[in-house]
DNA sequence: TGGGTCATGAGCAGCCTGTTGATAGTAGAT
DNA sequence: ATCTACTATCAACAGGCTGCTCATGACCCA
């Protein structure tokens, strides 16, 4: 069973999404603050948050920073109408949605669906992540191209891995910087071009599993 | 099966859309007046409301802004002739249609189904949207046609995926300008032209679904 | 049926964007 | 402390996308 957290500071707002998210099998829990938001997460681990902005004591956009610094958790962040310049900066902390209040449970219920699918791990019970002949061991850390190993630099090894875990799915190269640099990292969207070409490169005969979006960024094919 | 709310205090009213939406495959719920209306949604969800705006105990309108504050449930009010100065209020509250008894309740349903093809996420749970044999999908920000992938340039890419996303809207050269370019964006419609020309091209059996709409602009067919 | 309006198609110049290699800075190891 | 290897930035290049123009064709209305 999965869990969800609701994080909102009106009682009508989290009873309502309790509600939904119950009825869709979540084992609900309710924080009506950032702080609160924060403690729980110390003690528990989730599956998914549903985050409110607008909060007392602390916001949700600190909050999400705060627990991100320790968990990688998926977040939906909500937001009041007119509030929506935030949304940017909601995507800019490395929120995996955005709602604007008032929004239907319904949808929502379907985006926590979509997230939740999408983080499914990519790996088999051994741990490792096979494609065609480009094996990543992620217990040992190791990467085989046709069975040799291959020595990658921990960038080079991180990318690939936070990659292939996300395999299928277009990366801007924000978000990489975000989620691999961390979201705290002010720095040359070139960089990541410069290790994608050094990735493939060692990639060998495989190199062209990570294709290229022009103005966009990257995506590994599976 | 779509949901359908009726709020009016006349029973015969109440009747009438009832035969007629349960003849167009809808499940109907009544109530009969706003307090009536708001326990209602408490419990369950809607797809559409169909609301009258004089009633007993809460009118309409107050009845509209407490349900949204937690739902997003599109609305069409309904109102006596007279009382026609009430429409502008109603569209500012978030009505998104608005009828004057009597009417005719074929009309009503006809808007009904408007108001819900619109309203309808254009992506599946998986984040594609399908339109028989052409895909989107988002995430991967990809398009297949007849399962086949084909390569967009990244401005076709994104015409497609905003034609697809207003599906059976018009829309204007200027809002695609503006939704598409930026705001900022001070070029030549006839650039427009171009990429749709370039975009039909890549779409083969499916370059019909984009029409073009003579001194306006052009539109998705679903 | 004919004229005018508007969309379409092809071509092309300019520019944007990704790739690449070189280089300087940084951290870790011996 | 020195060396080594990794990381980040930069500049130059090449290729492809973009957006404009013009000629052609389709459509609408009188």
């Amino acid at each position: 069973m999965s869990s969800l957290l609701i994080v909102d500071d009106e009682q009508k707002i989290r009873e309502v999404i309790r509600e939904y998210a119950e009825f869709n099998g979540f084992e609900v829990a309710e924080a009506e603050d950032g702080m609160d938001a924060v403690e729980i997460c110390r003690e528990k681990d989730f599956d998914i948050i549903v985050m409110d902005v607008m909060m007392p004591k602390l916001d949700g956009f600190s909050a999400v920073k705060a627990i991100r610094e320790t968990k990688d958790i998926p977040v939906i962040m909500l937001s009041a109408r007119g509030e929506e310049y935030d949304k940017l900066f909601g995507f800019e902390i490395g929120a995996d949605d955005y709602m604007v209040k008032p929004f239907s449970p319904k949808e929502l219920m379907a985006r926590v669906g979509v997230i939740l699918s999408r983080r499914a791990p990519a790996e088999d019970s051994s741990g490792k992540m096979v494609f065609d002949g480009l094996e990543i061991d992620i217990p040992a850390r190791a990467v085989c191209v046709d069975g040799e190993t291959v020595e990658l630099t921990p960038k080079e090894y991180e990318l690939l891995f936070y990659l292939a875990q996300n395999k299928g799915i277009a990366l801007s190269r924000d978000k990489l910087l975000q989620d691999i640099w961390g979201y705290d990292y002010f720095g040359d969207d070139r960089t990541i071009d410069t290790h994608i070409k050094n990735l493939r490169n060692n990639l060998g005969p495989y190199r062209d599993k990570i294709t290229t979006l022009r103005g966009v960024g990257y995506k590994f094919e599976a």
